[in-house]
DNA sequence: TGTTAACTGTCAAGCGCTTGATATGAATCC
DNA sequence: GGATTCATATCAAGCGCTTGACAGTTAACA
């Protein structure tokens, strides 16, 4: 640890390669609660063998069932081939099942089985709970500012 | 899109799985706004040819010269293995270099080139730009006030 | 002084995801 | 009706990272 170890002295022209905030700046502050926050996550859900990705699918399909994998794919910022591999997985688990589409025959419909459910449930108690103690300091409020804050900066990003 | 896919209905004993707010927690807030503002980022920058990792690698060792690599690992939040591959790609660069620890013989101190500075001094100008793309409609103060939140929320998840 | 503990760096193997390419089905345009 | 365009799904190859294991170095301790 070593907060100090470059000199700040006078400037030049363009001595200073870059700014002197750059570790405080808001991505890498996002960057860092996102890294603690997923990770407790992990944490948790890994006392029921589930990976976070497989929650993060799990839950899409349950407020959204009958949904495509490549539209899953677009949810979950991954390729295609990556949620065919994680369905594949929860499919083989029992989870999840695979319905031919009504109109496109080559598509498939993706629903949650009782099991799959279940297991959802059982996982979302320990998400919620990690949510809580993340948010706890900041009351109702403070978490709801934050949430509108996210959003505001992931909307400007992705219009860039 | 089917924003209403799940019938809300009356409310039995332990019917509903997961709570109706899943979407609008702040870690999926989160998540998402890490990945719109990482996806700018590394957008940007492949046109110098640089991976946002290579960034953030190169801006550590800026602000603390001499770091180790396995305390780089922990500030990146990757192995030392991860770490030893990037820097071997940077080396190969001629933007890194490893020189010996005056103390300990089996460890290596690593330091940025001149051309390493030059490099991250033009990637940062671009990641700025960005920064300032993703708070612009939030006023300094708001960005500030996302900065507090955001710290207080890698806090909390870290102690939990 | 020898021993233990802690930390660093590296090798090997495996896994998950990505990029690229291909095939199928459906909708649109002439 | 046939051709074009688009979207989905899947196969193959490659890459980056992780897990697990091991060796070298230093400091703390009895």
């Amino acid at each position: 640890m070593n907060p100090v170890a470059y000199s700040r002295g006078v400037r030049h022209d363009d001595e200073e390669p870059v700014g002197a905030d750059a570790l405080d700046r808001v991505s890498w502050a996002l960057r860092q609660a996102d890294w603690a926050v997923q990770g407790l996550k992990e944490q948790r859900l890994r006392s029921l063998g589930m990976a976070a990705a497989h929650y993060a699918l799990l839950i899409c399909i349950h407020f959204d069932p009958g949904l495509t994998g490549a539209e899953l794919a677009r949810r979950l910022n991954v390729t295609p081939q990556a949620v065919a591999s994680l369905v594949a997985r929860l499919e083989g688990r029992g989870q999840l099942e695979r319905r031919p589409h009504p109109r496109h025959r080559h598509v498939q419909e993706l629903h949650l089985t009782d099991a799959g459910r279940e297991a959802l449930r059982e996982a979302d108690a320990l998400v919620v709970e990690v949510e809580r103690q993340a948010t706890e300091k900041l009351g109702p409020e403070g978490t709801a500012l934050l949430t509108a804050l996210l959003r505001q900066v992931t909307e400007a990003a992705r219009e860039a």
